[in-house]
DNA sequence: CGAGATTCATGTGAAGTATACCTTTAGGCTTAA
DNA sequence: AAGCCTAAAGGTATACTTCACATGAATCTCGTA
């Protein structure tokens, strides 16, 4: 029998670790999310007038990576919807992403993608933001009813466009005249609101609700109770979970990270034959989960960006001293445009793409000042080593090096 | 020796440009009465 | 005469460029002890 032949053969009567490996994926939604009560009833407190028609307040959600905000609030929401549903009440949820590139990412984007959501059909580009506005409005102020809108990622937003679209938001109820909109704003910058206007804050921030980490605890429970509903029994070896939590708790309690270690710590097992996941398939799962993420966001990226990633990356692996943006964009200009026959962008953009990178988490960028020798934005790694080799490669490949 | 001026390399804001796409409008052509 | 198509005119968003000014600590300068 030829070998892969075998494979295929070992493959159907391998014994699977997993009994519901969807339980560990980040879109999977529990029935009851463990030590989060509280805001939960914090959260069904300020949006439950939506129930009698009456605006419910608008909130502002803050909280790290992976500490529950998002599924929160879509618990809550689906929850308030079904009794909704079933009380014939109109009321209808809106759930965005800010930062998914080309959908959410500007003020005419974001109001283009709500319209649609209500069957507008909205071109790309051409009319006047403010069209896109009475048309969004048009489009449910046509009947009573109550709009929670939920923003994920405003933060990113806002950072990138300017507060200017909150202002914007403060007026949307004094236009509609039939129905109202909630706004629920989830950030991950404790800090953000407090750089617009007191005013918009005030009117777009009635409640605030603030979620902490997890704790190591808490990670636990977490992880044993999906753990339990994911896996077969007994393929956990003692301390697997422990240090789970122990991994995740030590960067900012990110649960989110907790369960794809352990997701990944089993498909790490399961192709390796193993019976059980032991501690040393999570180390391997830590570091492959960093890479797919790098890998991820650069599948994503317009060329310029690409380009000017690779520059940083090489010239990061090559020489020993600390790197600068003029560095950068001399290697960017002469070599690397020259050699793709690729238009090269003005300093002052290529400014702002690393600036985005940054943001994008991809790279390190802090503007420094050397004195005598200028100010400059001095950039340094975000990835690992091998995970920067891999995004290097990647992106040769991508750009046809 | 130390306070204040100078300097460098690039950050950063504002305004301008190119491109792609939109709606409106006016003219020309077709059609049906 | 009414209806329909087309192409030009006039408008916008976005990504990028151009222009001009801002930044901030190391270094320099010069008056003073």
């Amino acid at each position: 029998m030829k070998p892969i032949q075998q494979f295929f053969e070992k493959y159907i009567t391998k014994e699977p670790l997993f009994v519901n490996k969807a339980v560990l994926q980040s879109t999977y939604e529990p029935t009851v999310l463990l030590h989060r009560e509280k805001e939960i009833m914090a959260l069904a407190n300020i949006i439950a007038p939506a129930l009698k028609l009456e605006k419910p307040s608008n909130v502002f959600i803050y909280g790290k990576t992976g500490t529950g905000k998002t599924l929160t609030t879509t618990h809550v929401t689906k929850q308030l919807l079904q009794v909704a549903k079933n009380k014939d009440i109109p009321l209808k949820i809106l759930y965005v992403n800010c930062k998914l590139k080309n959908v959410a990412d500007t003020e005419y984007r974001l109001i283009a993608h709500l319209a649609r959501e209500f069957g507008k059909a909205i071109p790309p580009t051409g009319l006047p933001t403010e069209e896109i506005y009475k048309i969004f409005f048009s489009a449910i102020d046509n009947q009573k009813q109550v709009i929670i809108l939920v923003l994920d990622e405003i933060d990113y937003l806002v950072k990138k466009i300017g507060d200017g679209i909150l202002y914007n938001f403060t007026r949307i109820n004094s236009e509609l005249s039939t129905a109202t909109l909630t706004l629920v704003g989830i950030s991950n910058d404790l800090l953000f609101i407090e750089h617009v206007d007191p005013r918009i804050k005030s009117s777009l921030s009635e409640e605030e609700l603030v979620f902490a980490p997890y704790n190591a605890f808490q990670l636990q429970d977490i992880l044993r109770e999906r753990a339990k509903k994911a896996f077969k029994e007994g393929v956990l070896e003692t301390g697997v979970i422990e240090k789970c939590a122990a991994y995740a708790a030590r960067d900012h309690g990110d649960a989110r990270r907790a369960l794809d270690l352990l997701r990944v710590a089993g498909e790490i097992a399961e192709r390796q034959d193993s019976r059980t996941i032991t501690i040393a398939h999570l180390d391997s799962a830590e570091e492959k989960i960093e890479k797919d993420k790098a890998i991820d966001i650069i599948e994503s990226q317009p060329r310029q960006y690409l380009a000017v990633l690779y520059t940083i990356l090489h010239l990061l692996a090559t020489r020993k001293e600390k790197l600068f943006t003029g560095d950068v964009y001399d290697y960017y200009k002469d070599t690397l445009c020259h050699k793709l026959h690729l238009r090269p962008l003005t300093q002052r953009r290529v400014s702002d793409v690393v600036a985005e990178l940054d943001m994008l988490g991809l790279i390190n960028a802090k503007v420094v000042s050397k004195g005598r020798y200028g100010r400059t934005k001095e950039i340094t790694h975000a990835m690992t080593p091998q995970t920067a080799l891999r995004a290097k490669k990647l992106i040769t490949e991508k750009l046809n090096l």
